[in-house]
DNA sequence: TTAACTGGTTTCCTTTAGTAAACCCATTAC
DNA sequence: GTAATGGGTTTACTAAAGGAAACCAGTTAA
């Protein structure tokens, strides 16, 4: 039995659909892209990182964190400082969204720009 | 005044963050990107893209339709066929979107072979 | 005239997201 | 002893998202 063209491109559409909904799953929310975003420069201590996302509650940070870290993409490591510190970094797994994080943000500059742009005309 | 290296990683980051902010701003909620990913495909009307978007109620595809149009990502036109159709279709903008698009359903699929890999190995 | 189809809207309800503020514990500094 | 810091948790609440089902309007086929 020979697929036409139509299914396969049907087949190609509906995986294309699985995909992004798999991957919505684990970043849904309003934070976690932007957790992850930010740890893409660098591991970040807690307070660190609540000082970067403007606008977050350490609940809301503590929660998104832990289900980070159940899905793999950040590693929670307590430091032996004193006071104890705690870091969080990206994983390797973590890491491999770097393409999504980017793409995200390079077309929010270039949103800015037009704004920006649109702005200057008027 | 001259700004050291640091002040300028801090820079970029910061844009960055914004960038993000802003991305995820437009994009927000459980549905747009999966409706802006149905639409990369082509033109669909609203009954095509109700059942292409397994689970969405009609009252949230509307919604969020609204939504993608009001920000210029989505353009509805309503067909004089009989009974009357309505095709949503990408703006430009909207297209603009695709790489993010492709990066999350790229990243979505590497995450389902992972998956699948490691019930292979159980 | 009754039913079906498209493209919705409305209502009512539940769930989840999100907030602010208080609290907790260990440590070290004053 | 009292406050400050780091990294949270708890409580109590509000706002927003989301879902199921009913409803509606125009058209057309049986």
């Amino acid at each position: 039995m020979q697929k036409d063209k139509e299914d396969r491109s049907q087949d190609a559409c509906a995986h294309h659909h699985l995909a992004i909904r798999d991957t919505m799953e684990l970043l849904s929310g309003k934070w976690k892209i932007r957790i992850i975003g930010s740890l893409s420069f660098g591991p970040k201590r807690f307070m660190e990182l609540k000082g970067y996302i403007d606008g977050i509650a350490a609940k809301m940070l503590s929660k998104e964190l832990q289900d980070l870290e159940t899905n793999g993409l950040v590693n929670r490591t307590v430091l032996q400082t004193k006071p104890i510190t705690v870091e969080y970094k990206l994983t390797p797994y973590g890491y491999s969204l770097q393409p999504v994080i980017d793409a995200i943000s390079d077309w929010g500059m270039q949103h800015r720009n037009k704004m920006i742009a649109h702005l200057k005309k008027a």
